[in-house]
RNA sequence: CGCGGAGUAGAGCAGUCCGGUAGCUCGUCGGGCUCAUAACCCGGAGGUCGUAGGUUCAAAUCCUGCCUCCGCAACCA
């Protein structure tokens, strides 16, 4: 096994079902990770939810049973929605396992001792009738935002964390270490917005509801939430439990990959919590963008919720992961729409890819009875094929190294486009046509069925299902024509290689249809 | 002046750091091909690069003002 590599998604609020965001998140981490074990790395990758907080208290006594009930159900379902998108993660944590809760205790205890933690107290607008506290910002109108209602004035007994003490430490990591935050832009918003005016110690407990993890030496106090779900880093890992083996050979987490809203507490709360832990902090932080609905965020309280579930069923696991690592652009924002997916599917997958493959496999099987004969005749323009191969694959490397899947993806279409153009150079339908031109002919279907090969074990780190499927049609199994090393020769399949003609990758969506079934399905 | 990001063909983006023919994908129009999922390949049309000034031989790119949109401001992936 190689070098490790951690990489995390956030862990995720099941107080409804996941939407399609949710979804590109994990699929992010998702494409890195089978990108990093081809790459021969010693993986690990965590993904898990967040369960606690007074939202889940209220939604589960809103359906009449207990919290853990509320979100056992709702867990099951993301896990069904992994399995359904594919995802290959190491391990799943739930911030109500048991090991979990102890670990945060301990953790809680141990920032106590040291004098991180202290006692006090805080000032809030308190709405009796939601029972919750809201800062001066977030009211409405002098108002609560929930109800409406009139708020008073209370203080509210609390323990905070001395976030301020590592203000000047925290500011030196985000100025010294450029490449902690990424995009870079987020780290300028770092500092301008919250380290450079100062931060303020954080309030690390609540007394207004029950479910989550006491404060191990008051009991009236529960973690506040963040401090609880951020550890989930280290507690998957099995930090401060019996068997902390993985946590020494795993932590530091080689990127933490989330949404842009939540980057500002990985890079401030969480390496101030870890500061005050003395332990090494993540290497990496990556803000994604969001995908967004036309012009409006995907949300759940806007009910312009697009169910990835559906998606899936509707189009396929790798379509729909496809399009998610393609185009949203890197640390933007990327519009979703299902216009947008269709003439996605049908252009990039059904007509460059799909259809690529198709043409070929039908050409050696229609010219050769699918079996390639030995001899050959190689002329110059079969060069192409095999330098772009190898240029692209170095540039895909490069690309996914910072992250970057859509330019990657970018690259490897590349490469499609200039092997569906050699098919026109080469034109096979003429050479099949003399007798003479047979070693010629088999010569330029090899060189396709080796640039087919070269593209799915690209391409499998993306759509993992695909990229088997199109080595089966090729007739390319085990490790010396399906690795990542086995890009490093153009021309290691069998000269005699046999295809096997498989079922439509991608059938093509007829768009106009599409539409009007969704439109029809609104009414 | 709270902080940050963005305005480039019909749509989505690259190019801006290090000024010098404005590029890519989709769509559209025309042509080619017939192996293939009416797919593939070639070519054309389409942009005064938000706006007003400035610097320069030369500005999408550097400087200044203004307009518009978006995000953040302590629990939305």
């Amino acid at each position: 096994m190689g070098e490790k590599f951690y990489i995390t998604t956030p862990i995720y609020f099941p107080s409804a079902k996941l939407h399609i965001g949710h979804a590109y998140s994990t699929v992010a981490c998702d494409a890195i990770a089978r990108y990093k074990r081809m790459r021969g790395y010693d993986v690990m990758f965590l993904t898990g939810t967040d369960e606690h907080g007074q939202k889940i208290e209220r939604n589960a006594q809103a359906a009449g049973v207990t919290p853990k009930e509320y979100v056992d159900d709702i867990v099951a379902s993301i896990k069904d929605l992994w399995k359904l998108f594919d995802i290959s993660n190491d391990r799943f944590i739930r911030t109500t396992d048991e090991y979990h809760e102890k670990a945060v205790q301990k953790i809680f205890q141990k920032l106590y001792d040291k004098g991180d933690i202290y006692k006090s107290s805080y000032e809030g607008w308190y709405c009796t009738p939601c029972e919750s506290f809201w800062t001066e910002h977030q009211l409405v109108n002098g108002k609560c935002p929930d109800c409406g209602r009139d708020v008073e004035l209370t203080k509210e007994e609390s323990y905070f964390f001395k976030l301020s003490k590592y203000n000047d430490r925290l500011i030196d990591l985000i100025e010294n270490n450029p490449n902690f935050i990424l995009p870079q832009s987020r780290a300028n918003e770092m500092l301008q917005n919250f380290l450079r005016p100062g931060l303020e110690d954080l309030a690390v407990s609540r007394t207004s509801f029950k479910w989550g993890i006491q404060v191990p030496f008051d009991d009236k106090h529960i973690i506040y939430v963040w401090i609880d779900a951020l550890s989930n880093y280290i507690t998957a890992m099995g930090y401060l439990s019996d068997d902390d083996a993985d946590f020494k050979k795993y932590w530091p987490a080689d990127v933490h990959v989330m949404a842009k809203e939540i980057v500002r507490f990985h890079t401030i709360i969480w390496p101030a919590m870890l500061m005050a832990l003395e332990l090494p902090l993540p290497k990496q932080v990556f803000g994604h963008g969001w995908l967004v609905l036309g012009d409006e965020k995907i949300s759940k309280s806007r009910g312009n919720v697009v169910d990835p579930v559906v998606l899936c069923g509707k189009y396929g696991t790798d379509a729909m992961r496809y399009f998610l690592l393609r185009e949203v652009p890197f640390g933007q924002d990327g519009v979703f729409s299902t216009k947008a997916l269709i003439n996605r599917i049908n252009s990039d997958l059904a007509n460059d890819l799909g259809n690529l493959v198709s043409r070929t496999v039908a050409m050696v099987i229609k010219y050769f009875g699918g079996t390639l004969p030995e001899s050959r005749r190689a002329e110059p323009i079969d060069e192409t094929l095999s330098a772009l191969a190898a240029e692209v694959r170095e540039k895909m490397c490069e690309h996914m190294d910072s992250y970057n899947s859509p330019l990657a993806l970018t690259e490897i279409w590349r490469f499609v486009s200039r092997t569906n153009k050699y098919i026109d150079e080469t034109a096979p339908w003429v050479l099949a046509k003399n007798e003479e031109d047979r070693d010629r002919l088999a010569t330029v279907l090899y060189n396709l069925c080796e640039s087919i090969r070269h593209i799915a074990v690209m391409i499998a780190p993306f759509m993992p299902t695909t990229s088997k499927k199109i080595l089966e049609q090729i007739g390319a199994e085990g490790e010396a024509l399906t690795s990542f090393d086995s890009l490093g020769t153009f021309g290691a399949s069998s000269p005699t290689l046999t295809v096997k003609k498989g079922e439509v990758l991608f059938p093509r969506i007829d768009l106009k249809k599409e539409l009007a079934e969704l439109e029809a399905a609104k009414k």
